[in-house]
DNA sequence: CATGAATGAGGTTTCATTCAT
DNA sequence: GATGAATGAAACCTCATTCAT
C-alpha cells in the first residue's frame, strides 16, 4: 500500500521544489518579515509543516529562495555569447540581457532589496559565496579589451564600473517603479516607457566607452 | 531605577517629533512588518501608547515617516541655487548634491525601498502627492536649456532621464551596499571607493551630455 | 471678557442635556460595554473629557441614561386618562399606548435589555427605586374594578398579570426583530405587520379579560 | 502548582466543544463585548491561544455559540410530540415545554438579546439561516387544525400569532427579571411565582382559542 | 516519513480614565 | 470651571514553531 520509493522521491523533490518557487514568490510580495508561512504553503499545495520540514525555519526558507534566484540569474549570465558579436553591439546585448532580465524578474529585485534591508547576514551566512560571484565581470573585461583593441572603446575602462553602471541603471527604474509613478505623475515601468528609457540609457553607456 | 518618561513636559510638537524620528529610524532599520513600536517608543523616550495617540496606527507611523523624509529632501533640493555656475559645473553640482544625499541618508533609500515593496500605497493614501513633485526636474530642464544655449551640452536633451541617471547611479550601490559587497567581494560604499565611483559616474553624465 | 453666569448656566445644563442624549443613543445602539465615551462626545459635539465632568465614570453616564428612559416613560404614562373611557376601550388604549411607546422608543428597549445583561446593578444603585414604580399597576387595578362592576370583565383579575402580559405581547417582537425575521424570514416589526399583529394581541387580551 | 492545560490528549472534537461550551456561558454573562477570551479559556481548561485556532476570532466564536444555542433548541423542538395528546392539552404541553425551556436556558435568552443588540448580523452571517428556522409553526399549525376540526379551537387562527404570544409570555419576564424585580419590586422570576404566572399565561392562551 | 494538533511569547491596538494647567 | 495632553492596563490577535503520533 505504500508508494513506490521512486515516486516517492520524486514527489519529494517536487514538493519541495514547488513550495520554494511559492517561497520566492511570497518572499517578493511581502518581504522577509510580511511572508506567511501559511501563504507558501497554501500556494504550494502544501502544509507549512512541510516548509518546515524541508527548510528548518522561515529564515532557511529565505536563505533558500535567496540562493535560488541568485543562482537563476548566473545560469541566465552563463548563456550570454558576447565574444561572437563586435563589441559594441556586444555591449548593448549586454546591457539588454540585464535590464529585460530585472524586468522579467521583479522577485530577484525584490529579494536582493530585502536582503539588503537585512544587512546581508542571509548571503553571509550562505553556503558558498564565492558560488555567486558571477562570470560576468570577467566577460566584460574581456569585451573591454577586445573593443578597445578593435578601437571602439576607449583605453583604460573598468569592468567593474560599467557593470555597475549598467545594472544601476536598469535596477533603479524597477525597484523603485512605485514611488516613482507617484512623484513623477506616470509609469515610467510601463513596457513602452521602459523601452524608451533603455535606448537612451544604452546611449549613456556608449557615450561613456567611446573613444 | 526610575521610568524614563517621568517628567515630560506638556509638549505636543516636541514629543511627537522625537516619536518620528525614532519611528523613521526604527523602519529603516527593518521595515515595516519588521519595525516594533516598543523599540521605537523606547528610542524616543515616550511610549507606546504616545505613538497611537499621535498616529492612530503603525502604518499612521509609517505615512508620516515617509512624508517626512520626503519633505527633507525637497527642503535640501529647494537649496540648491544652480543657475548661479556654469552649467557643467551646476550639473556636477547637482548629480553630487544626489549622491551625497543618499549617502548621509540611508534612511531614506531604506523608506523607500520599503514603499516600493508595499506597493506605493502609503505614497497613494497620503496627503497632496503633488506636494511630493520634487523641484529639481524643472531646475534641471532650465539648467540643460542653458548649458545647450551655451554650447556647452547637447540639443534636445529630456531632463527627466538625465535626473534618472543621476539617481539611478548614486542609488543603487548604496541600496545594494550589502549584497554588492558580498558577490564583490569588497564595500564599493566604503568613503573611499565611493569617492573614486562618483567621479566615475560624473564621467558618465558628463559625456553624455557633451555636444 | 467672561460669559453672564446665567447665559453659562444654560450652556452648562445644554451641553450636560446634549451629552446625556447622545449617551442614551449609543448605549442603545452598542450596549454597555460597546458604547464609546469618544462617540457620545462627538455626536453631543462635545468632548469627552466633559463626559467625565458631568457624569463622573461610563458606569455613571449608563446610569443617568438609563435613569433618563424610565423618567421619560413614567411621564408618558401619567399622561393617560383611562378613566374618561369605558372600560374596554380604555384597556385597549392602554394596550395601544404601551405598545406605541415601545415601537417609537427602541433606546427604551435596548437599555432595557443592557440593564438586564448586568444583572440590573445600577437600578439597584439608582437614586430611589421607589421613583421608577410606574403609576400604571394602580391605574390598571382601577379600571379592572371599574369594568367588573360594569360586567365587561371579569371578577378577580390581577393587574399585574395583565400588565405583564400586555408588555409582553408588545416587548417580544420589537426586542427580538432582527433574529425573528432572521428566522421566520420576514420583518414583524415592519409597519404594516406590526399594526396586525397588536389587533391579534388587543383580541388576546380582550378574551382574556372577558367575563 | 502545575498548569492546568498539561495532559490534554490531542482530542479535537473535546478541546473544541468544552470551549464552545465555556463560550456560551460567558457571552451569556457578559455579551460580546463583554466577553473576555481569557475566562472562555480559563473555564475550558484550554488556552485562549486554541479559542483562535478553532473559532478564527472572537465574533467567530460568538456565531459558533450563537449556533449552537440555536441548534439546541431546534433539537429539544424535535422532541416534542404534540399529535399524541389532546389538542388543548397539547397546546399546554407546548407553551409549557417554551417557558421551561427558556427557564432553563437563560443562556438562551441571553444571546439572542445580545445578537438582536447587534442587529442580527451574525445571524446573517452564519452558515444556512434555513437551518434554523424550526419545525414548531408547522407543528402548531397541524395542532390547530386538529383542535378547529374537533371543534375544541376556533376557526382561522394563526399559528405563528399563536407562537410568538406564547414565545412573549414566557420570554419577557425572564428577559427583563432583574429591572421588573427591581421595579416591581419582588422577583417574578422565583420559581413559585413563576409557575402562578404560567398558570396565568397558559389560560390567556386557551381563553384566545377556545371557540 | 509525514501530518494534524497544539502553543508560548509577543505584537498591535483599545479602553476608560487622570494629569496638569 | 474647563480643557488638551497623556497613560497603565489589558484586550484581541498573530507569529513562528514544536509536539506527538
Amino acid at each position: 500500500m505504500t508508494k513506490a520509493p521512486v515516486a516517492r522521491r520524486r514527489d519529494r523533490e517536487a514538493t519541495r521544489s514547488r513550495l520554494l518557487a511559492a517561497a520566492i514568490d511570497e518572499f517578493a510580495r511581502h518581504g522577509l518579515n510580511g511572508a506567511r508561512g501559511e501563504r507558501i504553503a497554501e500556494q504550494a499545495d502544501s502544509s507549512e509543516r512541510m516548509l518546515y520540514y524541508y527548510f528548518g525555519s522561515k529564515v532557511g526558507v529565505f536563505r533558500a529562495a535567496l540562493e535560488a534566484v541568485y543562482a537563476d540569474l548566473r545560469d541566465a549570465e552563463r548563456g550570454l555569447a558576447l565574444d561572437q558579436m563586435p563589441p559594441m553591439e556586444a555591449l548593448d546585448h549586454f546591457s539588454r540581457f540585464v535590464w529585460r532580465y530585472y524586468a522579467e524578474h521583479p522577485e530577484f529585485i525584490s529579494l536582493l532589496n530585502t536582503e539588503n534591508l537585512h544587512r546581508g547576514r542571509h548571503l553571509r551566512d550562505s553556503a558558498q559565496v564565492s558560488e555567486l560571484v558571477s562570470p560576468v565581470i570577467g566577460m566584460l573585461a574581456d569585451l573591454l579589451n577586445r573593443g578597445a583593441t578593435a578601437g571602439v572603446f576607449r583605453d583604460g575602462l573598468n569592468p567593474q564600473t560599467i557593470y555597475l553602471a549598467i545594472a544601476s541603471l536598469g535596477y533603479f527604474v524597477l525597484s523603485n517603479r512605485h514611488t516613482l509613478s507617484a512623484v513623477l505623475g506616470h509609469e515610467i515601468s510601463a513596457c513602452q516607457q521602459l523601452e524608451a528609457h533603455w535606448l537612451e540609457c544604452a546611449r549613456i553607456i556608449q557615450r561613456y566607452v567611446a573613444p
